[in-house]
DNA sequence: GTTGATAATCTCAACGTTGAAATAACAGCA
DNA sequence: TGCTGTTATTTCAACGTTGAGATTATCAAC
């Protein structure tokens, strides 16, 4: 089966046959698959009155166990945004009464964000189903290529340098 | 070696063990990844004086071939975005001088977008520091392993209906 | 205890995308 | 020729992020 990146490729191959464009194979593949499934999981994620950054914030306090905080940078690391873009998030969904800013007793510096009850039962309900979404966009895969694509995935972020949640 | 995303999983496993959840070691590190490499892509275009997406653009019309020309529809597909960012990406590039927009004599509705010639110097200039900065970015993988993921990722784009460029 | 360097968060203007509405043109058909 | 439905692009306000600077707090060394 051939998909888009295939397309592409053959392409490249005869307007630039002198280059051996392989690294698009991958990049190509990654860059299209985040934007595709970034859709599939807006989609999901719209009945339930959630954006997607809101989940993975919520999903983010939620695994980190009780209390369900961490401070605004521990969040910023964890979602990959900036520092700015978690201040607008945590403005927002403070005021959806979803999480709320508590001062750390530790270091005045940073902010405590924890998850109200009313969050942690909205992300409590919607975890589950979230996963069976995802389980169902990645159906076509059986459980030996699964652990294969994992591998890979794990060995490149890694090398990377991509090995802590912050 | 470890990554983000195992710590990520123990973590849930600890608070949700009722739950398996496998996809997002997929998930996960295709979005990560994602991350990762569009900033390393935006790092190795600034010096260049080019934007990812003014790449994207440059590499799309170059890649299909001579006169060099596609349509505003065929790139806002291929660059997967929505028509309003290509008419912003198009007005851009064309007020550097790199595309230009020419009327479409066979459908009037339609308009064609063309590399000018500074624009195909520039796309063929930068090409080949790029395809070689993404194999950087790639080189901890071995050949063998260089293949299995490709064909990993494409068998789960073409899953999910990702099987043209537009 | 003051100084200087580092760290955590917030602020805010600039940027680019989305999503929906508006405009213009095509295609089939009565 | 005139309708009707569809397609291609543009327009534009709303949204969220970035990136840099401002603010406030910590910490180590003097």
């Amino acid at each position: 089966m051939n998909d888009a990146v295939d397309l592409l490729m053959t392409q490249w191959a005869r307007e630039r046959p002198d280059l051996d464009v392989w690294p698009m194979g991958i990049m190509g593949r990654i860059s299209r698959l985040s934007r595709l499934l970034d859709r599939e999981l807006k989609e999901f994620f719209a009945p339930h009155g959630l954006e997607r950054w809101e989940f993975d914030v919520l999903a983010t306090l939620r695994r980190s166990g009780p209390p369900y905080e961490l401070t605004a940078g521990a969040l910023n690391k964890a979602a990959m945004v900036t520092s700015g873009a978690i201040t607008n998030r945590i403005d927002r969904m403070a005021a959806r009464g979803l999480v709320e800013r508590i001062p750390d007793s530790g270091d005045r510096r940073s902010v405590l964000v924890r998850l109200t009850e009313r969050g942690l039962a909205l992300v409590d309900e919607v975890l589950e189903p979230h996963v069976a979404n995802e389980a169902r966009l990645l159906a076509s895969l059986d459980p030996r290529e699964r652990d294969h694509l994992a591998a890979a995935l794990r060995s490149l972020l890694a090398s990377l340098g991509d090995t802590t949640l912050g």
